[in-house]
DNA sequence: TCACATGATTTTTA
DNA sequence: TAAAAATCATGTGA
């Protein structure tokens, strides 16, 4: 027994010396020839790799956890135009000419960054899984390593790159929002509507004056006429309603003051704007009476397209008296 | 530079 | 839920 004992020993007591030297060193050559002509190698090498088989890790499950999160980035990427067809990329409105050239450019370079960073990613994956295969196969031939352990571990390597890539399309998912925020943000962006845009809309909201709520068919047709969106035109409607509403509030308070001021003469009726016989629209309404959604204040019984631009002018004068 | 105009957003109301 | 009202933020002209 103890004779039989001697050689294994003496192989694993090599088996351990050479593993704790590196393995290019000269001075390993004759042990590495001694250990493969040692006629118990292959034997204890197979009761050695099937131990480390029970103990190996399936890298399985860690690449299943990142695939779905890639998967969502790709989808935004492409969406994005960073990945393909970044041509054909439409974005729900345009911008003006020097910004929408600057925001391609920057655009551009994110594009550009992205694809040189996952170049580099992929090609030091590739090298890296080769040479980690190069090493554990020459470990392979003195240790417990199989083909399949392996590549397995390639497998490891090659997943921690993916974390990699997808930190990558993380950041430039986020250089993309970034971006458009900056871009797009219609707020800080905004953009007064051009003079045939205004005319249009203001030739409909004159002509509708005793009811200025276009229908949903009325604000895309008005949409398409002006270029602009349906929620624009929806926008602009409220706020026009809202301040020609509170313009013809503030010009009836002038009115008062000019009626207590000049009290027991005539005086012109503010809102007749020049057309005798045109009623105040505020009179129209029964006093005390609520504004009802979609409803009042908006009583004149028949448009007058002069009156429209009266209006503008009483704008523009009460602009020019404060 | 400032005041006002104006488009967009948020909050309130009915 | 749509419209009114309030508010914000940028554009514009003097």
């Amino acid at each position: 027994m103890e004779e039989k004992k001697a050689p294994v020993q003496n192989l694993l007591d090599q088996l351990c010396k050479i593993n704790e030297m590196p393995l290019d060193f000269d001075a390993v050559a004759k042990l590495k020839q001694s250990i493969r002509t040692n006629p118990l190698h292959q034997s204890i090498q197979s009761v050695l790799v099937e131990k480390k088989q029970q103990l190996f890790l399936s890298p399985q499950m860690i690449k299943e956890e990142c695939v779905e999160n890639e998967e969502r980035l790709d989808n935004m990427l492409r969406a994005e135009g960073i990945t393909d067809n970044h041509d054909n990329v439409k974005h729900e409105f345009e911008l003006g000419g020097d910004d929408q050239d600057e925001y391609r450019r920057e655009l551009a370079n994110v594009r550009k960054k992205f694809a040189e960073s996952m170049k580099l990613c992929q090609e030091n994956r590739a090298n890296f899984c080769e040479t980690v295969k190069y090493v554990l196969h020459s470990h392979g031939e003195f240790r417990p390593i199989t083909h399949s352990a392996i590549e397995k571990m390639a497998q490891i390597v090659s997943n921690k790159f993916s974390k990699v890539s997808e930190l990558l399309k993380q950041s430039t998912c986020e250089s993309v929002i970034q971006l458009r925020r900056r871009y797009f943000d219609a707020r800080r962006k905004r953009r007064n509507f051009s003079k045939s845009s205004t005319q249009i809309l203001n030739d409909y909201f004159a002509a509708h004056i005793s009811h200025p709520y276009p229908s949903e068919e009325v604000k895309q047709a008005l949409a398409l006429q002006c270029n602009i969106s349906v929620a624009q035109v929806s926008n602009w409607f409220g706020n026009k309603r809202i301040r020609y509403k509170k313009t013809m509030s503030k010009n009836e308070e002038e009115h008062r003051e000019i009626v207590r001021n000049t009290a027991g003469r005539p005086s012109a009726n503010p809102y007749n704007f020049g057309f005798p016989g045109m009623p105040n629209p505020y009179q129209m309404m029964m006093p005390g009476q609520p504004m009802a959604v979609g409803m009042a204040p908006f009583n004149f019984p028949v448009y007058n397209p002069e009156m429209m631009a009266q209006y503008q002018q009483s704008l523009q004068n009460n602009r020019r008296d404060s």
